[in-house]
DNA sequence: AGGGTTTTCTACCAGATGGTCAGGGTCCCT
DNA sequence: AGGGACCCTGACCATCTGGTAGAAAACCCT
């Protein structure tokens, strides 16, 4: 026993410093061994828990995802008990993921490393998000049915908001990276701007 | 002569395939003996042209900055002679960005690569842009002086402009891995804001 | 034709990488 | 005490990596 008292949550802490490699060096860039190195344990131990690098990224995947799924599923049942209305819904739901990005800026590597065209991590994350994409869809038809939401596409609505999280996720880390420091101004505006734009889409007692 | 006659121009060839490379499979992600075997070339004449793997990047980069340089100059120099006024020029240099960036695709998946924070490439853009950038802001900072230009920050102003440039090309991946078209639409969008948000920021006749 | 330059190739290398295998330590249960 | 499950590790390996050395073409000029 060499290492401190870490008997059980080996697991946790190599997957917390696995996203942050994974996030600022990318996959290909990261290597099992400097990984292991930098928790003073052996590559190996690593393979025994997640059997290979690839899987790696997917428990690393996972776990982000879940933490997201939570989140969301938490404000959809605060403010369903609530009672708002579906705009004021949609508004919380897009105000939980900005929050969640920037509490935990490591998201954001990864989101950006595993959004990329090629990314072994994509597929991963098509799995996550598709039925929560396919959820709101289904929700979003059913409201517009009933008269209580805007009519439009859906499907390109949800996608465009997504992209739209992805790119302000990079242009946290550009700036980040050129010095500007916690600079909360640029979300804010973005977000903004998203808000407005689903609120247009959406909201039925929206001007214009 | 296996390969066919293509004898001067290698260099090219090889600049090309690069880019696409590093663009879509990232720096790391890219190795010379699949760069090579995809142009039927062995990976020591890629070597043999560009010395090194991390200069054949500097060289990538190098080629794309020119390009863009190449294209603002023009812009300036028509929008001159045009004789327009500041937010006309700074308008048209956004529009020529925004029209460079989708007529070459492949250039923002470099972008994307390379503005990566502990990116190999990112110094190499970094000396490129900050002559760019700091002629702009000393142009702006004249130019607010004089008067015809709202005063504001012009180094945070510039930033956020470029932030937001990398942003949408990450948006434009997201959406193009997605299985979402060629989709023009939230590009302008995001066009149309910068636009709004620079016209804020330094048209003095801008209304509000 | 022939010498010199430019370009490309074959052969090879040291280091790193992801991954396998078998063993050893620690804990718990009976 | 002892057997088993769990966790970790040292030794080892095949493969791929960027990069070097030197020879063989291909080209160019006279």
């Amino acid at each position: 026993m060499a290492t401190t008292g870490t008997r059980g949550n080996t697991r946790e802490l190599v997957l917390d410093a696995a996203l942050a490699s994974f996030g600022t060096a990318g996959y290909d860039g990261t290597s099992l061994d400097d990984l292991a190195a930098g928790l003073g344990i052996r590559k190996q131990t690593i393979l025994y828990h997640f059997v290979s690098k690839r899987r790696l990224l997917d428990s690393v995947v996972d776990r982000c995802a879940g933490e997201l799924v939570t989140a969301l599923e938490r404000v959809l049942v605060e403010s369903r008990t609530g009672g708002g209305t579906d705009w004021e819904r949609v508004e919380a739901m897009v105000r939980e993921v900005f929050r969640l990005a920037l509490d935990q800026p490591v998201l954001l590597g990864l989101l950006r490393e595993v959004s990329r065209p090629n990314s072994p991590g994509a597929v991963r994350v098509r799995i996550h998000l598709e039925p929560l994409m396919a959820r709101a869809r289904r929700w979003m038809e059913d409201e517009m049915a009933a008269g209580r939401m805007r009519r439009t596409d859906a499907q390109l609505l949800l996608l465009s908001a997504y992209s739209t999280v992805v790119g302000v996720a990079t242009e946290i880390e550009v700036l980040r990276a050129a010095g500007v420091g916690p600079t909360l101004r640029p979300v804010v505006q973005r977000r903004g701007e998203l808000l407005r734009f689903l609120r247009r889409s959406l909201d039925p007692a929206a001007s214009l």
